[in-house]
DNA sequence: TCGTACACTGTACGTCGTACGCTGTACTAT
DNA sequence: ATAGTACAGCGTACGACGTACAGTGTACGA
């Protein structure tokens, strides 16, 4: 008697799995993990803390089902282009989707076990290289070593404080320079002194380790790429 | 009048910022960073819960100064080697370090400022890649590439739930393989095989993307390595 | 002897995750 | 029509959390 004006008004039908978890992603992208709770969240669906339960075994359950609906967010490697062309476009996913969710990155150490749409990225992945020609255990180092780069990326990227290069040169003046006396951090005097000279945009960086990656793993394979060769 | 008989039992001297931090690391390296609460983490020292709160203002820097502990654990880049060597000492180190506190890693993307080991590591490293002869915005491309593979790799290490290559062929065969159908995922499943027959280490992993990267900055270089040449 | 500073603590508040048991509704079998 | 069963959701309660606040005793200089 309580439920049913609530759920008209939120979204037409009732709650679910599917529901419950993305309105936990967005509460989580709005107000940080910090300020998601179970309590708040139902809150936001218009239901009762408990009813979450039916969808959701606990909330580290819940946790994990957040990661891996990110992990669907993110493009798989096309098949009709060439290997590089390929880890390019999916990383460069990767990189957007993990910028968009800052607290995805985080939860990733603990949480254990892959989740399907994580295992299906990275079947699609690890098909991209080996029918690229990188012989089997050098595609499982070529999938550690992109992987590694790119959540690395994510990373350092989330724990920025600022977001474009516009607040770069702000920061580094206000902030940074401020805790560096120069005979005790010439280098990094240095550093920032030509980052903000040259207009240094973080979100240009990611491109560049990319590339010599791609362009180091390149020689390593041992047949012609399928895909790059045929249809 | 409760306190002084526990003090002599944990360490003859009282409370001190030091000795906080130092238990809530063996704390979480223990119980993990859930199982690590002011009220626990008191009770370890012999203290009553807001005391704590004499040394640290918060939970919050707690937990920023307990990761800046963690830095310090890092081996700064020797001056008297070349620069290839001085990275892999340091990522070496800093990824044995991370390995040693899981926690860790997860706890960065939250905490967006330095803290003053981090910031004396940066700029050791900084010094290292510019007396090797990589120009300024170069040396900042380095950091962030080799900074990216350290911290990710990390954090995928982190997420493995196993330790050693023994454990990788039960975890394999009994929670891998059930959750993969060959038709479905057949490349995952010719590459667990491939692992499992290989006798694959992950401890083993890090050196070859580390080796790649290494080789690959070194031409970026315009100038001789300082360090390798002279004293 | 007094005052004052320091190191530390007990209590209390609001919030958290969630165990447990209860509701009303829908549907199926009789 | 009636009873039975399953489902979806909820209210309450418990223990643990971070921490604000108002103390406590001790050490020490005046």
């Amino acid at each position: 008697m309580s439920a049913e004006g609530q759920h008209d008004v939120t979204s037409g039908a009732g709650l679910s799995r599917r529901r419950v978890v993305l309105e936990a992603i967005r509460l989580a992208d709005n107000e940080g993990v910090d300020g998601l709770s179970m309590r708040r969240l139902a809150g936001a669906l218009g239901a009762g803390a408990m009813s979450l339960y039916h969808y959701v075994k606990s909330k580290d359950e819940l946790l994990d089902a957040m990661i891996d609906l990110v992990f669907e967010e993110i493009d798989l490697p096309p098949e009709d282009v060439d290997w590089q062309a390929a880890m390019r476009r999916r990383s460069e996913s990767a990189r957007q989707v993990l910028a968009r969710h800052r607290w995805a990155i985080g939860l990733m150490d603990a949480r254990t076990s892959p989740g399907p749409a994580h295992l299906h990225h990275r079947e699609a992945v690890t098909a991209c290289l080996r029918r690229a020609g990188f012989p089997v255990l050098m595609a499982t180092h070529a999938n550690w070593l992109l992987d590694s780069y790119v959540y690395g990326f994510a990373l350092q990227e989330a724990s920025l404080p600022f977001d474009s290069a516009d607040q770069l040169a702000d920061i580094v003046e206000d902030v940074y320079l401020p805790q560096l006396p120069p005979d005790q951090f010439p280098y990094l005097n240095e550093s920032a002194a030509a980052l903000v000279a040259a207009g240094y945009d973080p979100a240009d960086e990611f491109g560049f380790g990319l590339e010599l990656i791609l362009a180091a793993l390149d020689p390593l394979r041992t047949r012609p790429d399928e895909a790059a060769a045929g249809r």
